[in-house]
DNA sequence: GTCAATCACCTTGTATACAAGAAATTGCTT
DNA sequence: AAGCAATTTCTTGTATACAAGGTGATTGAC
């Protein structure tokens, strides 16, 4: 197993719980767990501290820093803005095929939600944004995009299991890809920003999904 | 000397352009070079690899990864929408002590225009930037503006030595400043991402100080 | 003479040994 | 018994030794 693989790993036990906040990574014991001495276990813990997952104190070690309510609403607002900025893009430089290809995302989003298929739903709504960062023709800003997406993912997946925001959702998509088609970026910037944005009644919702994920 | 140490080293000498693009970094020649031993010029390698100022090929080296003209571009037209994030963001919080640091910021930029100082100028211009970047009130946004400012200042910089940029730059910073003043979130988003967006001659600008770089 | 294969050397990647600092435990003092 | 200090132990940080893979040169064959 090799240093990137081990992050990932650590990423994941990060994801999963299995890590709490403030946590603190003991490289023997991760050492032993992966099978490898402590040299590769240090790249690895290395990389989680650049991502933001954990801290290091030196000379004491690195602790996961599991974000709170204010960085998490602060992670929120930066990714609406960033939603915003590639729907505003890819409002200027949509193909037709990848509007078409929104467009079948959308409808199997649709499926799933009458399917109650919480996880193809939330599988397909990726694929929707993933298609947008894409179409802003800008991979430097669809890397970004995808990190931040992927770094917030653990916390937007407990928000699906609310009832009635899959169906909300789903009739937020539509008027995106309204937006893209008529290349009206103002509006594809506007609607997406609303989208992502944690307002109202979901702020409680990622408020209660911090203290499932605290217990 | 600390790894940190060492990759901000390393970094200012991808920046100062005594590393070129494709170079190989010798980490016994480093290890050398920073009287330390091969360890943590690979954390520092590694630091710089994660940051993306080089790339890692397996069993091979880390290579300096200059950013080439579509790259850039890239890079400034994410920053121009970050930008744009930032000025919406704080036309709807700014503090009017905020607002009083700006027009200070843009008065000595204006005495470094008249001054010819380059210097003065890129300074006071990163400050009124950056008391931008933290009237958003978000502490994450303002990091990874930072992060991406930080990584185009070599390029910003040699922008500045073209004739009459500096004054056009500062009329624009006054556009921003009224827009914030009003609380118009649209304007100063619009005029943040005009003033950043690399467009027109400053295209050929861009490209003429890469060709400079490349000497 | 040129191309290919093999071999030697060099570099990266990993393990381990060693150094230095932090925490915990134990013993002493009050 | 409680508090403080000293020592011991454990962890991180660094150096070095070892393993594995890659590059390049040299030699042999066509």
């Amino acid at each position: 197993m090799r240093p990137n693989d081990i992050a990932d790993a650590l990423e994941e036990l990060v994801f999963t719980g299995e890590f709490r906040d403030g946590d603190r990574l003991d490289e023997i014991t991760l050492a032993a767990r992966f099978g490898v001495s402590r040299t590769p276990i240090r790249e690895a813990l290395q990389r989680l501290v650049v991502s933001g997952l954990a801290e290091q104190l030196p000379r004491r070690g690195v602790f996961i820093r599991q974000p709170g309510p204010v960085d998490l609403m602060e992670m929120f607002e930066t990714m609406a803005e960033i939603e915003a900025a590639c729907g505003r893009l890819a409002a200027l430089r949509i193909t037709d095929a990848a509007l078409a290809s929104l467009q079948q995302a959308n409808a199997r989003c649709l499926a799933a939600v009458t399917a109650g298929d919480a996880d193809g739903y939330y599988r397909e709504n990726q694929t929707f944004h993933h298609v947008i960062y894409h179409e802003t023709g800008n991979s430097f800003l669809e890397q970004e995009a995808l990190r931040l997406n992927r770094r917030l993912s653990p916390f937007r997946r407990v928000q699906l299991r609310w009832r009635g925001r899959m169906a909300q959702s789903m009739a937020e998509h539509e008027t995106v890809v309204a937006a893209l088609r008529d290349g009206d970026s103002v509006r594809a910037a506007d609607t997406l920003r609303a989208h992502v944005a944690v307002q109202g009644e979901k702020f409680h919702q990622l408020i209660a999904s911090l203290r499932l994920a605290a217990q």
